[in-house]
RNA sequence: GGGCAAGUGGCGGAAUUGGUAUACGCGCUGGUCUUAGAAACCAGUGCCGCAAGGCUUAAGAGUUCGAGUCUCUUCUUGCCCA
């Protein structure tokens, strides 16, 4: 028998593959959108994992006729290619548009139904020149502003570090101590849509909860009030904010940040300066600064509590304030916060409890569950919230604070002292103007002669490109050096994939309004957050100044697929070692191959470069093809979860493939006998129910369970194809099943629908109604399931109880038995309550 | 510490949403073919038991004629936040 040579039929479809689009100009609109990749090199399978996944989608709703976008481009500004460069003395652009060629090539091995027209590459000037025009178009609005910050700063690459790159402190490269420095950066005013964005979660019914609830907790709103602390011996005050005004009564003292204005009197003290530098040497982010020693300094000043009389209580800097969140200064109440408490215990501070908790025993921790108001005046024996209500109506007609909403959400700050990224198209005057460029000299393109060993940014050392004229008055002027953060770069390319080669703007509006928001969306949970959300703020910034746009969000589905694991092996050094240098000898033990050292066999952990765990997913498609690739990657575990790559389950993959091209071959050859109409109509009617089934798992994105059903189809044609059937009932069926396998494996699909003769290549096969009319029928007696017999569909309680009665296994269980209650559940169960 | 998931054979996982638990795949066992191996094909495979039958969805309780599914308690694991 002819072998399928995967080899030979997946070349020769490729091509048709990768360059047939999905439209269906006539079918409703389906914007089918995988994350675009990062081009580091080769394509993971991750990769091979998420676009798969939207392949399938894509080619399903196209064959259900819906008239499909399915784009790809190259996520391809950003650091590694300066990394890279360094290394191998190769410009990041040769080595970004290198990588994009091979990975492209890889894609396509897979037989993707990308349309490759729209490709768009974000270090392209076609692309950031529009980016240019959205950065103007937001400052315009409103929407970009410029502010000094703390950032982390690295002493030794001389660059600003984002807080995933602190690791313990320290640069992740340089494994430099990072400072905390004060820089002028830009930011995205993202804070001014923080209501929307909030609200807008609610209406996205397509996206997972668990998202939903990351980006509910990173906005981070929270409910609380403006409180004003007077100083002791002086008219002026310290504005605090709180969320638990309810705790007001345990106040023992005030801290504030040390870039507080209050600092301003302690500029010149030496013990002050001290404690500001031991305090910068903690990273910035809210973890390394919970997870720091509580570290303050006395100012020695007082503040009168404003409901005790004649109490008073210090104020202390403190390194556990940030100026950046309410107002820099919040009052401590130990013993219903776990930082004032450690702050509390370090500095000798009063504790007083004010929440009623059940052992009343406070004295190794903070108490911050619910409770009575104890200790407090007039707010004893209220609950938290009453308590909070009643305080915050209290102060308000003092008049010493207000109600007020605080989000945890902070502005996008932009800037990056990076070469490789999308120039800020910003100038700055001689007298400290600063300006956005006009866009007619748009875009500002980065240069390409750059020094890349210099430290920092290359555009800090490049004169030539870094001092400029203003064109409408011909002043001097001095570029913007840095460059944009590269999630602004994928914040808008949905749009841009609507129309990637429109010149008058960013996108053609006509397009947007057609295809936007995207259907359905897939790609990794670690974007959860940022991505998400940019590009959320992005489309929210956009519809905001477009008034012909009317798009609030840009992904209407969102679908987040789990990683690809592999097993971790270390020699005895400890030295990670890859899956093709070792032998297994059992399932937990293994050897290394060229010496028969004993290996350690890890837990299976996500696919990385570092673990060395990876599996190639070129050599994978050369040794079992891509479509045998592709159907293990689907079937093994379901989409949304972590699948373990397994070399027998991608060859068992294979296997299988095989058979079902011997099965089409076997079809083909198959010589007509005796013709049974009832064994037709039974193997008709098994087949149709496993097509419903399999309609519904892809629909319902189980398509590891679609697969599952694919197996049974291929059980019973090996049945029925010995019983007494007609060529035409088999090739029919086999026709079908050939369309319904097309989203996974299209190259084998295609080549046995040709061989078939089919026509129509491009339908979704008719699937009938259930039309099954013997089904499983359970007697169950108690509760427990006796026996499972065979009854027409719809049959009667009384039929049903007579044939149980007659013969069947549950018959003893009944008999001389005092029946005193049946349950019928038509099709499905019939109950028998005995004595 | 808080929030959210989840826990089903040796393993990955199904289960029409309260109605036949363990589909399908991997692995394993036996067989056919072969000089042998590989491949292919056939049969078996939750646990106890010769069998009839009994037990089984992390553990325990509850609701129900009936619970993997719903409720409560406990344990474990994972993710996010602190």
């Amino acid at each position: 028998m002819e072998r399928f040579n995967f080899q030979v039929i997946e070349k020769k479809w490729r091509k048709k593959l990768t360059e047939h689009k999905l439209y269906n100009k006539k079918g409703k609109k389906f914007y089918c959108l995988e994350m675009f990749p990062y081009p580091s090199g080769k394509i993971h399978m991750g990769h091979v994992r998420n676009y798969t996944i939207g392949d399938v989608i894509a080619r399903f709703k196209y064959l259900k006729g819906f008239n499909v976008l399915h784009p790809m481009g190259w996520d391809a500004f950003g650091l590694p290619a300066e990394n890279a460069s360094k290394q191998n003395n190769l410009h990041p652009k040769d080595w970004t548009l290198q990588n994009i060629k091979t990975m492209k090539n890889q894609l396509k091995l897979l037989g993707l139904s990308i349309d490759w027209d729209l490709e768009i590459s974000t270090c392209d000037k076609n692309y950031y020149k529009h980016q240019q025009e959205l950065f103007i178009d937001f400052y315009n609005q409103g929407l970009v502003s410029r502010k000094e910050t703390y950032v982390n700063w690295d002493p030794v690459e001389k660059t600003v570090l984002a807080n995933e790159q602190v690791v313990n402190g320290r640069g992740w490269r340089s494994n430099a101590i990072v400072e905390r420095k004060k820089l002028s950066q830009w930011f995205f005013n993202i804070t001014k849509f923080v209501d929307p964005l909030l609200k807008d979660l609610d209406e996205l019914d397509g996206w997972p909860e668990k998202v939903k609830l990351m980006q509910k907790n990173w906005i981070g709103k929270s409910y609380g009030c403006e409180l004003d602390f007077k100083l002791s011996n002086s008219q002026e005050k310290i504005k605090v904010f709180t969320t638990r005004p309810d705790t007001i009564f345990g106040a023992s003292f005030l801290a504030l940040s040390n870039d507080h204005p209050l600092s301003k009197s302690f500029e010149k003290n030496k013990n002050f300066i001290k404690f500001k530098e031991d305090c910068n040497k903690t990273g910035t982010t809210e973890e390394a600064l919970a997870n720091a020693d509580k570290l303050g300094f006395n100012t020695n000043l007082l503040v009168d509590h404003p409901f005790i009389k004649g109490k008073q209580i210090p104020i202390y800097f403190a390194n556990f304030v940030l100026m950046d969140y309410g107002t820099g200064a919040i009052f401590g109440c130990p013993a219903h916060d776990q930082r004032d408490f450690d702050f509390a215990k370090k500095y000798n501070l009063e504790i007083i409890q004010v929440v009623s908790n059940k052992n009343g025993n406070i004295l190794d921790a903070a108490y911050t569950g619910a409770g009575k108001i104890i200790n407090s005046d007039f707010l004893n024996d209220l609950d938290i919230d009453a308590a909070k209500d009643k305080i915050i109506l209290e102060i308000e007609k003092l008049g010493i604070g207000k109600r007020k909403t605080l989000f945890r959400l902070k502005d996008w700050g932009i800037s990056r002292q990076r070469y490789w990224g999308c120039p800020i198209p910003i100038i700055y005057l001689e007298d400290g103007t600063i300006c956005t460029v006009d866009k007619s000299e748009l875009p500002i393109l980065l240069p390409d002669d750059i020094d890349l060993n210099s430290q920092g940014n290359p555009l800090e050392v490049h004169p030539k490109w870094k001092n400029t004229i203003q064109k409408s008055t011909g002043k001097k002027a001095v570029r913007e050096t840095d460059t944009l953060d590269t999630f602004v770069d994928s914040s808008w390319y949905f749009l841009r994939f609507c129309s990637p080669d429109y010149k008058e703007g960013p996108y053609d509006t006509n397009k947007i309004k057609y295809w936007m928001p995207v259907d359905q969306y897939i790609g990794g949970i670690e974007h959860a957050i940022l991505h998400l959300l940019y590009s959320r703020f992005f489309t929210k910034g956009i519809n905001s100044f477009d008034k012909k746009l009317n798009l609030t969000e840009p992904f209407k589905n969102l679908f987040t697929q789990g990683m690809v694991c592999h097993e971790t092996y270390k020699d005895k050094k400890g030295n990670w070692l890859y899956p093709e240098e070792i032998e297994k000898v059992s399932d937990n033990s293994a050897v290394k191959k060229n010496n028969k050292e004993n290996v350690i066999v890890g837990p299976s952990e996500s696919m990385s470069k570092s673990k060395k765990n990876t599996i190639d997913p070129e050599i994978m498609i050369h040794n079992y093809g891509a479509d045998a690739v592709r159907w293990f990657i689907m079937s093994d575990s379901p989409p949304e979860k972590d699948v373990q790559w397994s070399d027998t389950g991608v060859a068992s993959s294979n296997k299988f493939l095989q058979r079902i091209w011997n099965l089409n071959i076997q079809i083909q050859t198959r010589k007509d006998g005796k013709v049974n109409k009832l064994v037709e109509k039974e193997f008709d009617t098994q087949i149709n129910n496993l097509n419903i089934k399999i309609d519904k798992s892809i629909e319902e994105f189980k398509f590891n369970v679609a697969i599952a059903h694919f197996y049974e189809i291929y059980k019973i044609f090996t049945k029925y194809i010995n019983l007494e059937l007609s060529n035409k009932c088999l090739k029919n069926n086999i026709i079908n099943t050939m369309k319904l396998m097309i989203p996974f494996t299209p190259h084998l699909s295609h080549e046995c629908l040709e061989k078939l003769k089919c026509k129509s290549l491009n339908s979704w096969p008719d699937i009938k109604k259930n039309t099954l009319e013997i089904i499983k029928f359970a007697v169950q007696v108690n509760g427990k399931t006796r026996d499972i017999i065979d009854i027409k569909k719809n049959s009667k309680k009384e039929e049903i109880n007579k044939i149980i009665l007659k013969n069947s296994k549950a018959k003893k269980f009944i008999e001389n038995r005092e029946i005193t209650k049946t349950i019928f559940v038509k099709d499905k169960i019939m109950n028998y309550i005995i004595k």
